[in-house]
DNA sequence: TGATTGTTGAGACCTGGTCTCATCTAGAGG
DNA sequence: CCTCTAGATGAGACCAGGTCTCAACAATCA
């Protein structure tokens, strides 16, 4: 499977209660998955998942290196790059909002599969799920003969604020150019 | 560069042929698109209208750059991808598979709005639309307060042809020519 | 015609991501 | 504890898609 996708529940993703735990149980998740395939579990590799599940929410790869060497760990781009397609793979983690511009992960482990809905103004990302979509998606797939492993699911828009600050600030834009189809919400 | 990263045989080509009509059509909304914000409709727009018309189906942008060095239009990548985003935003073109590696176009105009289901291991894509998504969808928006505006949908998976190939391997890899690489790597 | 302002094209530049390769190390055996 | 070997690492070169710059150009309008 394509390392990095949202994968399809009935994969790996234990839901387990996040706690302080969850680190001891991606690790020893993670430490099986190599073993299954003549892999490592190296200091790198634990650092690595550590500082992953330190950040609760979504976090570019670029943070996570930065957050590496803060530590203390010399951790290269290289090698972040190498093992976050294998925790993909895992289950601990799972590839986020990706707008085309940069990657973007979040953990996995104990969680429910959600897709994200995107804020053009400000970057917010809220998390949504609905089981709908999933057995739509399995439909559609069936339909045409696949079998379906994953999908890149991100709705975007404007969220309330921003919304509201289209019309407050700077004169009065009656809303008259705005092509925006898909009703204004509230 | 990588030749025929998003090349799709067999999926293109089923379109009707250019229709001097799409094109005049096309050009008259991108006019009255570009008058409204004080834009030129220059020989090079022209002609990057045209050639994207020409493509029926997805194309990458560096595919069309290629076509229009073929047509003898100097037309350089920067303006290229200049025009795109203004052709996306008349409604002309939509953006399309975005693997996050590579864009990727389609004609918009004159069709209805759909999502795409892509092989993971030929690199097929198939087109579909689904109503009950697009309502869904919405309703997921406004649920959270935002006004929608977009959305990436795509499913990823195998295509029967590939799984039954799965199943009897040993085989010639039908498909090395056809790395698509949305797996991990070069 | 000339002024104004948007557009173009070539190429430098930026940046996320991958690859190389010398070096290191986990882990199995001895 | 030592040795051996394949996997892992890290620094940095490298790659490619995409953006930016800037001088030259052209559509419009006075």
């Amino acid at each position: 499977m394509r390392p990095g996708l949202n994968n399809h529940p009935g994969d790996q993703a234990i839901a387990a209660p996040p706690g302080e735990s969850s680190v001891a149980q991606a690790l020893k998740q993670f430490e099986r998955f190599l073993a299954e395939r003549a892999l490592r579990l190296t200091a790198a590799r634990r650092a690595i998942i550590e500082a992953v599940l330190e950040r609760a929410g979504h976090f570019p790869i670029e943070e996570l290196i930065a957050d590496l060497r803060r530590r203390g760990i010399r951790g290269s781009k290289a090698t972040v790059y190498r093992t976050l397609p294998l925790l993909t793979e895992a289950g601990i983690l799972q590839e986020a909002v990706v707008t085309g511009e940069t990657r973007s992960y979040e953990a996995a482990i104990g969680r429910e599969h959600h897709d994200h809905l995107v804020c053009l103004g400000c970057g917010k990302v809220v998390e949504f799920e609905f089981e709908a979509f999933e057995i739509l998606q399995r439909e559609i797939a069936a339909r045409h003969g696949f079998r379906l492993e994953g999908h890149h699911h991100q709705l975007v828009g404007r969220c309330a604020d921003c919304q509201r600050r289209e019309v407050a600030p700077a004169g009065p834009p009656v809303n008259a150019e705005h092509p925006n189809r898909v009703g204004s919400g509230r």
